[in-house]
DNA sequence: GTCGTTCTGTTATAATATAACTCGCTTGGC
DNA sequence: GCCAAGCGAGTTATATTATAACAGAACGAC
């Protein structure tokens, strides 16, 4: 069983410490974004986000809630999940990773797993001369639960 | 050097005999589509081939190119990069395959390479229990081209 | 013919994202 | 103390991407 009080524990730590030792400033705004995507290990879009913001007297429109996504994706705290147009916090925070999601189309439960680099990606761009800067690998389908579920 | 034009009558050769094979209808609307990203190995955005297809007499509204792309798709014929929110046509048709591209930041220029079963997210998502269903591999970075130009 | 299906046309609107300008605050120089 | 610079947040407006919902034409099945 995942202890997710803990994790998001760790998650936050990891967030104030690097951000305290990057000189970024981690602000109300900022923490409670990344607070609101780690309750749970699923992709949320910028307008839900921005929903549990303006219900809490914390920025009702959505240049906010975009800036301070932007802010946490550039920190490496925060994902885009591309296919869904949506972000979820990051599961291994502090760990340089090239992330890859398996993402529940019925639960939107987003799995976060570390990839190894020289995958299938690298070896296509080295053969086509071409300088990968940044990937996206997402896998969408049914998670183990929902299969039983099923 | 690559010879696109032979590159374009293959890919619409193959088409309308998957089609006709399929008992699918390659209308005049679809047809234009999928020629418009033939016109090069690019990613065109839904209101790109719209703009184009309006200044043909070709139908005016969003719903119109964003029906054909969904023909296109589901017949395999175009592909849908999600880095982008934009379609390019697929330049492996007829050949069963899991597209990886590789999108150039520069010259938008988009590479489509096959990829082997078996990598990265499908060991995830043994490990995992989860059963993918689609899958999503892009890469975005410099083409060969535009890295000699830089 | 007429019914069901498929494709197209059209209007309207939803969902996602950014531009551009304002203000308040902090901070450091002077 | 005062001012300027920088940054973050607030606000209005708008751009971009995508879909809902319904009306009309075209076609073959029966
Ligand atoms: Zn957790
Ligand atoms: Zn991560
Ligand atoms: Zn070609
Ligand atoms: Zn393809």
């Amino acid at each position: 069983m995942h202890d997710h009080a803990s994790c998001i524990r760790a998650a936050l730590a990891h967030a104030e410490s690097h951000c305290a030792r990057e000189g970024l400033q981690l602000t109300p705004v900022r923490l409670r974004v990344l607070e609101i995507l780690l309750e749970g290990h699923r992709a949320l879009g910028a307008y839900e986000i921005l929903d549990r913001l303006r219900d809490e007297g914390l920025g009702g429109q959505p240049p906010v809630v975009y800036r301070a996504l932007d802010f946490l994706l550039r920190a490496g705290l925060v994902h885009r999940i591309e296919t869904l147009n949506a972000f979820a916090a990051c599961a291994h925070a502090g760990k340089g990773h090239v992330p890859v999601f398996l993402i529940c189309r019925q639960c939107r439960h987003v799995i976060e797993t570390p990839a190894p680099a020289g995958g299938q990606l690298e070896r296509a761009a080295e053969g086509a001369g071409f300088a990968i800067e940044t990937t996206v690998r997402e896998a969408e389908g049914l998670c183990a639960d929902c299969r039983i579920a099923a």
